[in-house]
DNA sequence: CTAACCTTTCCAGTAACTGGAAGGTCAAGA
DNA sequence: TCTTGACCTTCCAGTTACTGGAAAGGTTAG
């Protein structure tokens, strides 16, 4: 069993971060110390590293709540981790076309734009 | 003049997100009628219609404070704007670049995943 | 014993709204 | 004139996923 900040140093989270995800319940500490401290066991510790891993793909809190479930469900088939990250990944290519898009407008703009000491500027003209 | 539902619909915006925009400051109702009612002008609807054009191409609350202070300034150079905007343009470029490494292994996952009733589940394992 | 460092809970703040409640205003129709 | 419905106002709370800080208590090394 190790205290907060080992179990944080552990999975690579901030000690805060930890101690919120226990909050909101997503990986609770699995114990308490007579003082009251959170005790925290080499599975927690795996649930932590397992949810620095998805968030850090973009998953939010609640898909993490999903996909920790299937990670403890011996009987959980590949067909819904499959879903969840496809759903995941239309959500980045969604959002790469949309950057995309607005990369290209604002090349646009900022090439057409001279950038020197006169008022003149097709950036604030667009925008108006 | 008109009211604040007629400046919502005038510049796009929900008339929530103008009552916001007038708390915070960033575009006030240039004037109150007698029971207290925001009344807004032209000129203070242009001001709306171009941030909404500046939110959508990311620029945050402050940016946007800062580029209608020289969209209202005569005396600005197209310099001052031009930097905002690159600014701007190199953090699309660094959020493009972080979108596609993740999708790139994202990627290699769900093609990795059979996807059918069995447990066996790369991402799973990954991810652990 | 004390200093340093750990832990706890709770409160507030972040960005940019959005929803809702309680209550005042206004224009049109019976 | 009254009422109905669509406006408007302010204020408070909630959203996401933390992060910072205060106050108070626990633990450990010297």
């Amino acid at each position: 069993m190790m205290n907060i900040s080992a179990a944080a140093k552990a999975s690579g989270l901030p000690t805060k971060t930890v101690r919120y995800y226990a909050d909101v319940d997503l990986v609770p500490a699995p114990a308490r110390t007579e003082a009251g401290y959170r005790a925290y066991d080499e599975a927690s510790v795996r649930k932590l590293i397992f949810v620095k891993r998805a968030r850090d793909f973009g998953f939010s809190i609640e898909e993490c709540r999903s996909l920790l479930g299937l990670y403890q469900d011996d009987h959980r088939t590949s067909a819904e981790v499959k879903s969840l990250a496809q759903k995941r990944l239309e959500e980045i290519e969604q959002k790469q076309r949309e950057l995309q898009s607005l990369k290209d407008e604002l090349t646009r703009l900022v090439t057409a734009c001279n950038g020197d000491h006169r008022p003149d500027c097709p950036i604030i003209d667009y925008l108006s």
